[in-house]
This record gives structure tokens, sequence and C-alpha cells, in this order.
RNA sequence: GUGGCCGUAGCUCAGUUGGUUAGAGCGGCCGGUUGUGGUCCGGCAGGUCGAGGGUUCGAAUCCCUUCGGUCACCCCA
């Protein structure tokens, strides 16, 4: 038996359903905030990652799908969005276009995990990308966005984490100096944080380890004593900007972000119901990202959302069955014809789903399959009665019946 | 990538110290006299016991390998 891939699912009717409703919900929410989509092929260039990711982070290192085209070239399926949407943003040249561009995006990305709960090798993320403003108020807004997306599906058991990592190169001071007051301790530290701590020694600040917690706790230089005057005065803004709108949020300190074109204001979404996965989404500022992929200096703001982490927090995973409104039962297959016309008569007018079996079953089983689809009416064709040309029709909810004249069963629903 | 736990019908599981034709509930399908659903009753169909190999007279049960799931780590959404 062919099998699907680790890491992949399928995704029947009655998990699809919720799904739609989903992407509804958020499509029509961004829509209401001045987003527009944006889609972008699943493959890019591999370049494309590696420049703008991070040579040094696990993502690129070992975790993207990345195979030679038949020409040579190195191609890649997208481990994240924000690289494909910047490398449009550039192409298209929209600065030239209009001063800010506000995109989202729901799609699906590749990365090869081991897979968990909340966590696949094909997954899918919702996102936003402001690309345009270097002021708080647009990292106030996507944060906000962000927090009133998950209050919109019913999620409450959420937190928001917020840090700054400044700007210019005090990333890179920072890490040295944070290297340094480490030092003394690389004894408490395993061989995969030792290799963390020269590689991407930022990273070792989200450590789980309670030992490194410690050390880093009572040894770490907090990163705010290293950032601009400017700087603060920004990530100030936006969480004045947070707190006039409600939102809650905590400073912390020791929040950094994988990816490395984040600068400035980051943050994170925390589920407290989802266990070791508990990032419902994640983001922050990308100010020089646009113009080290070739672009123009232009600043940029956004996060990206796990799907499946959203349907996990709100327990959605499986429920709605596929249902109709009207269920043309036939009697006979001499029928199938009329009962097919009769169906599409009714769509064309009213706009209702009307379904038809096409399994010859019995009347006692179209019935049964027609409660169970939880259908409103049923329509009962009969020869004999076709011949007196009427129809029987059958309120499924209050168990009644009419019979009235075939031709007039669209007018009859119209006054339903 | 590392480690722990798990893998029997579509789903949730039972299956005694290895011993005949592997079971239940739910779900599915059909039917309960000639054209009526949801409740009720009856019947039927689904499993090479994740896969491959080994031990044995005999394996769902023991051993090895492998695949998949899950949890923690890693990483991240």
């Amino acid at each position: 038996m062919i099998k699907n891939i680790k890491g992949t699912k399928d995704l029947l009717p009655n998990a699809t359903y919720n799904l739609q409703d989903i992407e509804n919900h958020l499509t029509r929410f961004m829509h209401l905030h001045g987003y527009g989509e944006i889609r972008t092929p699943i493959f890019e260039s591999t370049e494309l990652f590696t420049r703008s990711v991070g040579e040094n982070t696990d993502i690129v290192n070992k975790e993207m799908y990345t195979w030679e085209d038949q020409n040579g070239q190195s191609l890649t399926l997208r481990p994240e969005m924000t690289a494909s949407v910047a490398r449009a943003y550039i192409q298209k040249q929209m600065w030239k276009i209009e001063p800010i561009s506000k995109y989202y995006y729901i799609g699906p990305l590749f990365r090869r995990e081991r897979p968990q709960k909340g966590r696949l090798r094909q997954f899918h993320q919702f996102g936003v990308e402001s690309i345009g403003s270097e002021n708080p108020e647009q990292d106030a807004e996507v944060i906000s966005i962000a927090y009133n997306i998950y209050k919109m599906f019913g999620i409450e058991d959420i937190s928001i984490k917020i840090n700054s990592l400044g700007s210019g190169n005090i990333r890179e001071i920072y890490s040295n100096d944070l290297k340094e007051s480490l030092s003394n301790f690389k004894d408490s530290f395993s061989d995969s944080e030792l290799k963390r701590l020269e590689q991407n020694p930022l990273r070792i600040l989200d450590s789980k380890n309670e030992k490194i917690i410690k050390i880093i706790n009572e040894n770490a230089p907090n990163i705010f004593d290293y950032i601009s005057p400017t700087d603060k005065k920004h990530f100030e803004s936006v969480l004045n900007i947070l707190d006039t709108m409600g939102i809650p949020y905590v400073h912390d300190n020791y929040l950094v972000r994988g990816l490395d074109y984040y600068n400035q204001t980051v943050f994170e979404v925390i589920s407290n119901k989802l266990g070791g996965q508990d990032a419902l989404c994640g983001g922050g500022r990308y100010d020089k990202l646009i113009s080290q992929l070739g672009g123009e200096d232009i600043p940029a703001v956004g996060f990206a959302a796990g799907m499946e982490r959203l349907i996990i927090a709100m327990n959605l995973e499986n429920n709605e069955s596929t249902s109709t409104d009207i269920y043309i039962i036939n009697n006979e297959i001499s029928l199938n014809g009329v009962s097919m016309l009769l169906a599409d008569n009714i769509r064309k007018n009213l706009g209702v789903a009307v379904y038809v079996d096409t399994l010859r079953r019995s009347l006692k089983s179209q019935l049964r399959h027609s409660n169970k689809m939880k259908s409103k009416f049923s329509i009962i064709l009969d020869a004999k009665t076709l011949d007196e040309n009427t129809v029987c029709i059958k309120n499924m909810e209050k168990n009644s019946q009419d019979i009235i004249d075939f031709n007039n069963v669209v007018s009859y629903f119209e006054s339903e």
C-alpha cells in the first residue's frame, strides 16, 4: 500500500469543513484591516532562503527539502513565507507603486523535522507582512492583528511575549558579550548547546534546560542595556500603543527569534494549552531584509501563525459532517434524469444545496441518508404520482408532508 | 537528528503463562412484508493482528530489523 509521507496529512471533508470556515474568517478579518492576499510559488531558488533565513539556522542547515533541477539549479520547497514575500515585493518594485504594501497569506510550508503534535513536515501558515513603515504604530497594528485573530476564534488562554533586539550591529555586539559572560560555565553546557553558543549565541537565551536558565539569569547581560535610545523609544512607543489598545503582553528580555533577519521588535503569541509546541505565532521587524535581498532600504514587520496549532487550540480537529438542504429521493431508476433536472432547477433558482442519490438505494435507505445529511426537506419522486404531475415534499424536522404540483416545487420552497 | 512510550476491524479498545475458525462496542451497509428517516429490532460486510525476517510442532503474544504515530530534547509556526 502506498502511504502518505511521514509528517503529512490528508484532510477529508469533515476536517476541511472547519478549515474553510477559518479561512473565510481570516480573509474577512484581513480585508477589514486593509490587507490583501499574496500568493507565491511553493518552491524557490535555494539561495533565497540561505540568504534571508540565515546560513547558521537549523532551518537552512538540515530542514530544507532541496533538490537540483535538470538544468543544475538548486531549488527548495519553501520552509517559510517571509523570504518569498520579500522576493516578490522586490521583483515587482512595489515601493515605486505604493509607499506601503500590506499582505496576508495562507499556504503550505515544508520543513524536514521530526513530526510531533502541531508540527508537521508539510504544515500551513497564515501570516501578515506590512512593508514600508518604520513606525511603532505599524508594529502595534501587526501585533494587535495577531492577538485579535486568536480572540476572534475564541482562544482565551494566550499570552504575548515581546522584546527588542535593537538595530544596526547591536545583535553582534550583544552576542559576543553574551558568549563571553557564559564562557566560565562551559562545563554545564552540552555539545549541542556549545555549538549553538558558537554559531547562534542568541538562541541560547530561550533554552529550556533549567541549569542553563539559571546561569543565564545570573550572568547574562540584558540586551536592553545595549540598544540605542532611538530603538528604546521605538519599543516603548509600541508598548504604549498596545497599552492604549488594551492588549496584554509580557516584556521578555530573553525572547529572541531563530531567523537571522529579525531586528528591533520581536514577539510571540503563546498558548498555555499546547504543551511543547506552544508558539501559536511569531514575528517581528525585518527592516534590513528587503535591501539585503537587493531591494531599496525599506522597513517591514510581520508575523506567521501555524494553522495546525490554531486548529488544535480551537479544539476543532474533526466536527461537522457534510450536509445538504434538500434531498431528492427517486424511487425508480427511470426517474434519475428527472431527479437531476429538478435538482439543477432548485440549485439554479434558490441557490441551496440539493443532493441526489446515485447508488440506487431503497426508499428507506435514501431517507436514512437524507436524515444523516441533516437535510431540511426530502422530495420523493414516484412514477405514479409523476403521472399526475405531483411530488411529495417531506419536512424532515416536522415530519410533515405536502403533495404539490411538480411545476410548483421551486415556488413551494420560496415560501418556506 | 537523539531518547522514552505505542501500533489488533473505519473509530475506541479486549485478547489470560505463545495453543484450534482473532472478539466487543460504536460506525457502515441491508432488511423489519406491498412508498417513508431519526428511537427500536434483526442480519451482513470489514482485520495476511503496521511491514519484513527469526525462534517454535505452533506467534497478535517472544527476539531482531524496519515503517508509522506520540511525548521530551533539538528547532520552530
